[in-house]
DNA sequence: TCTCAATTTGCATACCTATGCAATGCGTTC
DNA sequence: GAACGCATTGCATAGGTATGCAAATTGAGA
């Protein structure tokens, strides 16, 4: 059984060729003759040798690895988004470096260092903003960023997102054809473009049609935040007979305290819309009406973003946003005549 | 604004002093003079210097990457795991690399290979089994390996699982308690430890109190398979007055098919205790009975042995077994002086 | 059979950092 | 003031691979 480290040497010795040959046989692309070919995998193979991607990258200035910062997976629509980039990146050989941060200022500085130091080919921010300064770092360095599911001024970095304020203005309408009058929002955090781009699609659709909410708490993306804004909202004089909750996580947590906790009919007394359309969402014991962000199309896209600056030398920054259907469950009312293939 | 990589002899350059110098200052435990460091950290800090992590894991043998293995994100075990290892693993200094690999042997051996190709430090397998053969090209390579929530017999893994076979037995205990006579399984996977070791425990436990299983059907881990073993449960003369099923990720499809769809009152008529205790089974929807898997403790005892491995030369395999209590809730029948106290 | 172009190979070097070893500098003690 | 020990520094090299360039080989064409 071969022990240590086998190195382009070791084969190249054994195959009776140079260290450079071998380096080519693992080159894709690289000039070898079939049997020099042939001659270098067989004694690969008999030594167990497979290149070192590190070594590789101090030359090439490439290490097949993807920076991925976040800041929870207790929301499912991460853990999905990180299987499908996974999966996606994997199959064009690259990987995922995971970064955990804290949704603040001073972890994410210092965890951007910490990526730079490894030389990642492009980093993926999931719900996480970047200062100035670390866009600035980032572009001098030549790593390219892709915001996923965030937006931001910054004409340095790319983004993904789903069309955050249409999808607000949507569900406005829905909740107004449903019939309903004292509506109210449960926003996603107000830190963040995607909780405030839909929150000033809500609230603008409503002014449109002559409408104003009773109730507007800021639920942080925090199930516990989110269940004591519906409770607050129903100890109130106007309960509300709509809310939108600013995504599905907080909206399960808000569909829990009021179904178990006041004891209230949903969609009966009280409809429920959420945002993001995870998996869970259309489970019976949430079932819940819900915008689907398609997170398929939305890994496709950040996916693509990065080859074409990493692979193609793109340096076009890209700001795609993707539309999703309003995925219509039973947490709502449903108004006459609408259904899924109503939009 | 400095525009590409700045290495360190462009730091010693500008601070006049020699490479080395510069290096050791970036080098715990090295010796450098107090203003020698000076010097070198204000110029590194001029340049926008730090250090490049592959290259440095060139000479050092050590790349500061662990890698993951996993199969699947969407059971909430995993990214609950995942977000902690990731923590516990950063403050050490290292990070994971991420691996998706479908269930299957030949997956795991090509993932495996680019597993080592990036030289990692050690290597976590979240509910994915290894051949042996695989586990002694890790050893070969010198790359400790932790069995995270899996068992296996090869004397080079370590391992890391909750006491699976004393849960079945604990659970079974509880629903015999409970009074229940017509219990039924349905397990998890049977091609996995923990799903044979869970439903030994529970089957070996009935039998000792003279009992038999009236069903037992294997879900897969898998939502779908579990939901329709529910579905054929209860298509059959003897309907279950219990259900043990193998993890909380099928529990909640089950939950799902028997209160939604065959419109059965749980626990009334029938009881149902996962195992795992992930966060949203105390979600009030769910709110499910379940023996809990300690992640917590069990991300420590991987993070302790990995790092023991890599930095203290540990070389004792380990077999970590953790103990978790029942989580008594709603899901299913409560016996006469049972409480979570009562364990 | 000889020439020439095209293909394949080897040589040497570079990528960026850490570290053993020798040399230098410093402070201390007698 | 000299000798000694210790802390600090620089020099040179290594770690595993890719690649420009020149040398060698191959094949075709006449």
């Amino acid at each position: 059984m071969p022990s240590e480290k086998v190195t382009s040497v070791d084969v190249a010795k054994r195959a009776g060729v140079s260290q450079s040959a071998v380096s080519r046989v693992f080159t894709p692309g690289a000039s070898v003759s079939p049997k020099m070919a042939e001659k270098v995998l067989k004694a690969a193979e008999e030594l167990g040798y497979r290149p070192n991607v590190l070594a590789r990258s101090l030359i090439t200035g490439r290490s097949r690895i993807i920076g991925l910062v976040v800041a929870y997976l207790d929301n499912q629509f991460y853990p999905d988004a990180l299987e499908r980039l996974s999966n996606a990146l994997q199959t064009h050989g690259y990987h995922i470096l995971v970064f955990m941060v804290s949704n603040d200022e001073s972890g994410t500085e210092k965890v951007m260092g910490e990526l730079l130091d490894y030389q990642v080919d492009g980093i993926i921010t999931a719900s996480v903003a970047m200062s100035n300064a670390l866009a600035a770092r980032c572009a001098a360095a030549g790593v390219p960023v892709v915001l996923f599911n965030r937006g931001q001024d910054d004409e340095r970095l790319n983004q993904v997102t789903s069309n955050n304020y249409i999808g607000g203005r949507r569900i406005a309408d829905f909740l107004i054809a449903g019939g309903h009058t004292r509506i109210a929002h449960i926003a996603g955090w107000s830190g963040s473009s995607t909780g405030r781009d839909r929150r000033h699609g809500f609230e603008d659709r409503l002014r449109e049609k002559g409408l104003d909410l009773v109730a507007c708490i800021d639920g942080m993306y925090r199930r516990e935040i989110a269940a004591q804004a519906a409770r607050d909202m129903f100890a109130g004089d106007v309960k509300p007979d709509a809310i939108f909750v600013g995504n599905d996580h907080m909206a399960f947590a808000v569909l829990d305290t009021l179904k178990h906790e006041l004891k209230l009919d949903v969609p009966g007394e009280v409809s429920v819309v959420g945002y993001d359309d995870v998996p869970m969402a259309a489970w019976p014991s949430y079932d819940l009406t819900t915008l689907r962000q398609p997170s398929g199309r939305m890994v496709e896209a950040t996916v693509k973003t990065l080859l074409d600056w990493i692979e193609e030398g793109s340096r076009d920054v890209r700001k795609i946003e993707i539309d999703g259907p309003l995925m219509i469950r039973g947490s709502a009312r449903v108004p006459e005549g609408w259904s899924y293939e109503g939009l």
